[in-house]
DNA sequence: GGCGATCCTTGATGCAGATCAAGACAAGAA
DNA sequence: TTCTTGTCTTGATCTGCATCAAGGATCGCC
């Protein structure tokens, strides 16, 4: 099964499939090897919680494979996801002790965690990985101010279409395959979490992906493969000018 | 004036009203006194734009004193406010060319600047500039996420309560003075740049601010001067569970 | 094959907030 | 004083999305 595949396979840093993505991306062999003794593995099964907000939580950690979400709950149970983590995403904050947000499984996951002090320490000592954690939290802080203008300005249509452009753009650049003209995604959400992500309902959700459907912006198979057939005809209905942004 | 003076009172960052909560807040002596050698004070006037979207930005800054605004604009007018600068805030990102938002100063702003290359060499050489900044930004990180909820899921009733709240929290951490029961706050901004950062029309906000003063909720005295008789019952309406959280 | 469970779609209706419109208020200029 | 300009308030109406409601599709399981 996956879960020991991962165990076995990728106690050597080297061969991580996010070796050059991740929080250790700017890492000497001698500082990889470093983390390698304080590294350990965890999995969890799609629809699992990963850290509940206010949890005290003692580790960080990278993605490895699969997909999160962060989530925040009002009392009335109003949510609104406010990031989705994909391989390569850090999770958790140096020098905080309960967690801000809800971390859920979407699919299977797989984290490569550092007990929170033995990072702590290693980031005092190793510049290179406060660098690329700095990197990485501007990029994530530019991602969570584009999509406080899809929140706050964008109609239920655009968020769908930017929500659609975003996934694919990503998919892309890990998968580094592009058909030509045609891109295709799969969504890794369910309409109701899609609803959580964009601020708005899962009905709403719905009606307007088939509506972009019916007009052949994008096509369906499935309720969950999509494909793509004019990627600008996508970032116009998605109300972004030329190149929209790159989510974290 | 106001410009004389900070570019004649300031050029001692012992006396700098930031001193303790800017990106140079961790400095030493000694890194300090390299800091002072590069910096150099910018001040701009209410409403004029401090950096436009897009253009090439060859400096970072501290905002010293003042407020300043961080908008985003879609082609067909829409703005969304992604952030508000208060003293101490950093503006800018190391590592990158261009502006990504237009900041715009809202009151008079007096910025202290650095070259980006020669604050980049500097930040190579002080881990205590680079932590301090990954500090920042990840706070940032959490104000973006919590100002997402807010855009996503709440009503413009409890946008308005929250931003008042998030403001009175801001200006009693700043100013400490607390006058026990009620706290007075002087709104930063016009209707328009509320109706801007809340994702609301300024006719929405007008009429929410209406209401809440109807209900004794804030009490107005002109139309920038809110006391708020009772914190707790503002928190509520701002349907944040107990403290709410403080934005950057 | 039937039966739940989960996820998704579609229709009917209602309402919060947008839009359109008119004026109030204050400060400065002529 | 009167006019102008910028800012804010309030009313009337409209509309996009939420809400309420009813099924459909697909899956695994007995």
């Amino acid at each position: 099964m996956a879960l020991q595949d991962i165990h076995s396979a990728h106690v050597d840093c080297g061969d991580c499939p996010i070796r050059h993505r991740a929080v250790c991306a700017r890492c000497e062999a001698d500082e990889l090897s470093a983390l390698e003794q304080i590294k350990y593995y965890r999995s969890y099964q799609s629809g699992q919680t990963i850290v509940w907000s206010g949890d005290r939580m003692d580790f960080v950690a990278s993605v490895v494979t699969g997909i999160a979400t962060l989530t925040q709950t009002m009392e009335d149970g109003r949510r609104q996801m406010v990031g989705l983590l994909l391989p390569s995403d850090f999770v958790g904050r140096p020098g905080r002790g309960t967690a801000a947000y809800d971390v859920t499984a979407t699919t299977d996951v797989v984290m490569c965690c550092f007990r929170k002090k033995p990072f702590e320490e290693m980031m005092g000592k190793t510049p290179h990985i406060a660098q690329r954690l700095l990197e990485m939290t501007l990029d994530e802080l530019d991602a969570a101010r584009e999509w406080m203008l899809l929140l706050g300005r964008k109609t239920a249509r655009e968020k769908i279409a930017s929500l659609v452009a975003i996934i694919a753009r990503r998919h892309a650049s890990l998968n580094l395959k592009r058909a030509g003209g045609a891109m295709v995604v799969d969504l890794p959400l369910t309409r109701e979490e899609m609803a959580d992500y964009l601020g708005l309902t899962l009905e709403t959700v719905s009606r307007q992906i088939s509506a972009l459907k019916k007009e052949g912006v994008i096509n369906l198979e499935g309720k969950r493969h999509i494909t793509i057939p004019d990627f600008d005809r996508l970032l116009e209905e998605a109300g972004d000018d030329q190149d929209g942004g790159m989510l974290v």
